[in-house]
DNA sequence: CCGCTTCGTCGAAGCGCTTCGACGAAGTCT
DNA sequence: AGACTTCGTCGAAGCGCTTCGACGAAGCGG
């Protein structure tokens, strides 16, 4: 392993003139450049990690500390992953991924009060985050995906669930469904205060409310048995119910196969709208699912871009932002078999 | 952000004293040692990773090399994070995983060569591996999940592909099947040198033969429209099948669809079992596939103990081990409709 | 042509830790 | 009892880098 010393004898330099070309943090001569640059490419020379960062005081290591639970992760996720390594990149960061647990908050204060990280994007963020806490009493530069009760300090990127639910409600609206019925995360997550589940309950309320209509809403369970009983209970409230909204990949197959079961086809007899979905779960349903689709690369980057931001420009402000997700009409959406009462809204259509 | 001198003048010892007290590698007194973890403790001081790493050129960081492509993470693979991580964690090492896409190996070698990472983990390995290649020359220690072509020097821990695809046919050939259908993953993939997938087909082909059976494998697209595909050319090949046996976590969707589609029901007419698959996946679908449950945490847990034994340890062997996955009966597999002429095996049941 | 800034480079002082050699005090053989 | 170990501690020398202050050499306005 060569180390600066190395390249800096054989350039004929000092270490320090090595280092500047490296950082580029003062000028240096074009004819001194090119013989360090040489001496470096000569000595396969890769400058020592730990060494810049104990130096520098700054590690150039971005940590995305996301929950890994049973469940997997999603293409959304993935997507979001991928976004912000590409961003960090891009920042000359390096992004790692920290597979914390929900569990130990005392573990995750350690990890951060190390000072291996520059900075953390916290994913799968509660209401009421105990990690925010730890993370703020460390003093590591943070943003949130998702967001806490309290939103005014901190730096958040996260799915604006009032408009996509909105957009969700207008679309089966147009098509003529009235009866539409939300199938939403469970009592237990819903009560644990999870933000998603929280705020697309209002927002839908808000949004059927809005077009004059009752909104229904059921709690699953996050498995395909949850979606199968989430169905039963929709059609115990709402017996004539046309269309289904739902946010929750695992149950969406139970409550399919519930309506194969019981001898409804979809889109004819029952509408499905699967929300923060991504289109390869879509596709796997037969027929495709018309989905809202979580903008996931774009959350990761900006929340990456926020973060570096923060680290390299002097100001830290905050950033706070949302991005919709977007309508994406397959196949499980139609006008309804026997439209109700038609009030408003274009010709119904069979969305390709 | 107290120092380890602060800590040693609070204490009154000698900053070389506070450090054997924190890595434990000389004897200290109960009585000196009680200072220094009270000094700690008041001071509330945590260690500096990266000058920790820099003095004693080890990071106690441990990557986990995962591509991240559009189709997201399994359970099985979050299983297999999880269980790295806590036996990362057991051994005294932080697990990071890092999202390298398959493109750019110069990346990964920048990334190995800054010696931040003690040892690396490289999942889905494919036959010929430019990664690997890239590791050895840095000379990182290094674990495959997987393995390559030539498996005589490299440390690994990977499926039993051979007796899996054993033990699944044995299941469907003691329910009375005859004609079963191996779906794999696509064409480009096996061109690709994908071991899974290459195997598995070897392996099916023996297990067949050695029931006396003709092995039909098929080769589809990872999407649901490739399991309908797929599903087609298995009739058009063998139009007489009564079992399907697929690795291939999002074409069985497809398969499942179109055997609806063409009035087959799941498991009276024609079996599934899908192969490496998680419980939840098998759930997702009505009904529930019996499938061969991949030991992902173990996988993961085994590939970091041969990482750290070798890190910690002197010698340096090599940990080679396969691990089956298990059967795990669910709805999807029952005897034929008209059992073939029966050969042998035991009474056809209806699998729980 | 003198004082002043800017350019390009060097040497040295750390960053916060580990680890080596040393050394007095105590214990252990023989 | 003398010769060795072992124990418990200290001081100092780095690990490989960044960064600060310094300084000769140009460039330049007056």
């Amino acid at each position: 392993m060569a180390t600066m010393h190395d390249v800096a004898r054989l350039a004929q330099v000092s270490v320090s003139t090595v280092s500047y070309v490296l950082t580029g943090t003062r000028p240096i001569s074009q004819a001194t450049r090119n013989k360090v640059l040489a001496a470096m490419a000569q000595l396969d020379y890769q400058p020592n990690a730990m060494a810049r960062g104990l130096a520098s005081r700054r590690s150039r290591i971005l940590g995305l500390l996301m929950p890994m639970d049973e469940r997997g992760l999603g293409a959304t996720e993935t997507a979001f992953v991928t976004g912000a390594a590409a961003a960090a990149s891009v920042a000359g960061y390096h992004l790692v991924l920290s597979p914390v647990g929900g569990g130990n908050p005392d573990d995750l204060r350690r990890l951060a009060s190390q000072r291996m990280l520059d900075g953390v994007v916290l994913m799968e963020v509660q209401l009421a985050d105990e990690r925010v806490t730890v993370l703020q009493e460390v003093g590591v530069p943070l943003v949130l995906i998702g967001r806490t009760g309290d939103t005014s300090t901190l730096s958040y990127v996260d799915i604006d669930f009032d408009q996509t639910v909105r957009e969700a409600v207008a679309h089966l609206v147009s098509l003529g469904h009235r009866q539409i019925v939300y199938v939403n995360h469970s009592a237990a997550t819903l009560a644990s205060g999870y933000g998603p589940a929280l705020r697309t309950r209002d927002a839908f309320t808000a949004a059927m409310t809005g077009h004059g209509l009752e909104p229904v809403m059921i709690a699953a369970e996050d498995s395909a048995a949850g979606g199968r009983a989430a169905l039963a209970a929709a059609f115990a409230q709402a017996p004539k119910l046309t269309a289904v909204l739902a946010m929750n990949e695992t149950a969406i197959f139970g409550i399919l196969g519930e309506l194969t079961g019981r001898g409804l086809s979809v889109p004819d007899d029952v509408s499905v709208v699967s929300m923060v979905t991504s289109p390869q779960v879509a596709e796997l349903a037969t027929p495709a699912l018309t989905a809202m689709t979580s903008p996931g690369s774009a959350l990761g980057r900006i929340a990456i871009e926020a973060l570096t931001r923060h680290l390299d420009g002097p100001a830290d402000q905050r950033h706070q932002q949302l991005l919709p997700c977007t309508l994406e009409i397959r196949g499980s959406t139609a006008a309804p078999r026997r439209p109700a009462l038609a009030t408003s809204g274009p010709t119904p259509n069979n969305g390709g």
